[in-house]
DNA sequence: GATGAATGAGCCTTCATTCAT
DNA sequence: GATGAATGAAGGCTCATTCAT
């Protein structure tokens, strides 16, 4: 607690951010070291004063998108009642805060897979385990799914399968709309979707009431 | 007069099989040219004999891919007469087709979105162009949602929206795979995803009608 | 003499003929193998049934011009009488003949000078020996020089020294040709070297003479 | 706050005099990056902190050797008074000079020259323009020749043109010394050169005065 | 004889990381 | 603590040459 450690990790994240925005101007892949440096406005060495190497920094870049979507969504649920509420909160925010990122996030992404799927014999230093927090999100989806049903507004189902579904709604929407910005209406699209995924899980007598 | 005669286009598409074999092994961007030769047990040179340069070979290794499953969507849809159908097996044979191949697949994805992304004014070589092949399956999809809408099977909806967020869900479920081939139960997540969107898209009295 | 060995040297020549020819639009350092066998017209491994590799093309084509060279300097020396005609001929029409290749035959030039300068240890397969080329050309120069000034037409001189210079002006010309056409008048500049030369090794009455 | 300072130009004047030193040994073509560091005992990659690419090396040797040669002129020419004596320093001092580089210094104008001639609607980032340095040469020395003639010294003569076979002669001289060290035998001809170039280009009566 | 498919040595260049200052 | 000069492993690609047909 330490003025030192404060400072220490202030830059850290300074750094972190600077990377982000390199990231978002070149991609993940296209950026250098050097580039983060001097987005940072420090030197290139500097940087290994902060992470270990390169990959660290992908990490850290990493967790600043997840932990602000984990505030966010956080603080949102905990003002929210309803399950139908939660379950669409949850899909525009997490696509919202994601869509921030676009291509680099998806990136880095990719990064992980690729080191978490392959060298798992190796010494896999791993920074960030993203099947953990996927599968952190997956139960808080299933939860809130599960919540539904016991209400008796959603229909039975196998809850963590529709949890995968929905993030693979949310993560594949991203996908498209870092492929073609233009020919991708954000809103309506977030609006049909949640309103497909809703109508989707909703008991029918639900939807039937919703319909006159 | 004539040397060794070889099927050039066989050859080329031997070698773009070898790559993608290696790319499930170690991750297209872990691969190196020479692991391809390899893997296609040529020299390092012969590659280029076929391949302009490496871009070229995951341009030919992501078309395998996209080939085999429109052939394969091509004959299934022509034998299907109910939309619902039609949907269903779009989604479960896109998602079967792409899962064999996984985060290589993914990986190549993301390295032509990023070449696609950026380097847009650039001298873009770009051999395979996603934003068509994407922008195709959605037109393919959105007809079949109207062909259902206008059959009073489906309800009204945005139709390119909705179509987007189909071809989402099968891009969010590859990445999920990927990322947790145990943690994630392929068959039950499909049924239940098909079960989702064809709720989520079907008129209520269909709904109603199917309930009991 | 058999028809095959004519035929043989037939081929050859004219491979080398190709050759000059790519060199001229690309320069020798930037003409592979298979633009040779293009201009030729011949498959790329037929080259080695004639060749026993590259610098060996280079060779040929070389000789190709200095043979032609030495045949027109030889008529042309046996039909005058005069040593001032003589020197004003082997100036005017070995720089036209060289002029006509211009820079590959200069890159050719340096490629022997490299190979012969240095790797003189190796095993020095030195197809053309520039060295005596320019020695024969050397030679034949100073014995006209001799011929004119016991004619009393030329003043005394170190006949070798001003041979080399007379050379040394026909390859400066080249240098310059190549390095800006435009810039560069052929006609006027010969002639007025043509002219600096003799009037440089004439006997002074002689220039007197030349005067009035 | 700051690490190692090194005198940039400094070390790259010292890379650019390594490189010279290694292609004296096994000509231009022949060098390696890798040889050039070794020479200069950095590393490989250092030579590109200083230099961004090979051709940038071979420029700035390139000069080196022209810088030192106007260096010395310049100086040379503001002591001198008579025309006569200025032709001789000019072409005295350009031949020693290069010829200290003797047969590199040849091939990086090849270099150059291949370089410059074709590509030249290319993106030609064209460190050195030949053309130019060339250019500035020849003017220099036909306003000597014209100061000369119009002091009454020299003849009448296009000066350009002359001032060209002047240069050719350096030039020229220099292949032959390359060629072959041995046969050649500098100082005389160069003396020989100087006064035939001299006697070429004086007035008659000038040459008669000298006669006695 | 002719051919071009196959090859791999070899090169330039990039860039993450180290470390002396 | 901060820095950037130094580094060398690594990789994509070229091209002369070989050789099976």
């Amino acid at each position: 607690m330490s003025p030192r450690i404060v400072d220490k990790d202030k830059k850290r994240n300074e750094i972190a951010l600077a990377a982000m925005r390199v990231f978002a101007r070149k991609g993940a892949r296209n950026t250098r070291m050097v580039d983060i440096a001097a987005e940072a406005e420090i030197g290139k060495g500097t940087i290994y004063e902060y992470f270990r190497n390169r990959e660290e920094i992908l990490g850290a870049a990493f967790s600043l998108v997840m932990a602000e979507m984990e505030r966010k969504l956080g603080s949102a649920l905990r003002e929210l009642q309803s399950p139908e509420e939660k379950i669409k909160i949850m899909i525009r925010l997490s696509y919202e805060t994601l869509s921030r990122f676009t291509a680099d996030f998806l990136e880095i992404f990719v990064d992980f897979w690729s080191a978490g799927i392959r060298q798992r014999e190796q010494n896999s230093n791993q920074t960030i385990d993203l099947k953990t927090i996927y599968e952190t999100f997956r139960r808080q989806l299933a939860s809130i799914l599960k919540e539904g049903i016991e209400a008796g507004r959603f229909r039975r189902m196998d809850t963590t399968a529709v949890a995968s579904a929905i993030m693979a709604i949310v993560d594949g929407l991203l996908l498209q709309l870092i492929l073609d910005r233009r020919a991708f209406d954000d809103a309506v699209v977030v609006d049909q979707v949640v309103s497909m995924v809703l109508k989707g899980i909703e008991t029918e007598i639900h939807n039937a009431g919703d319909m006159k």
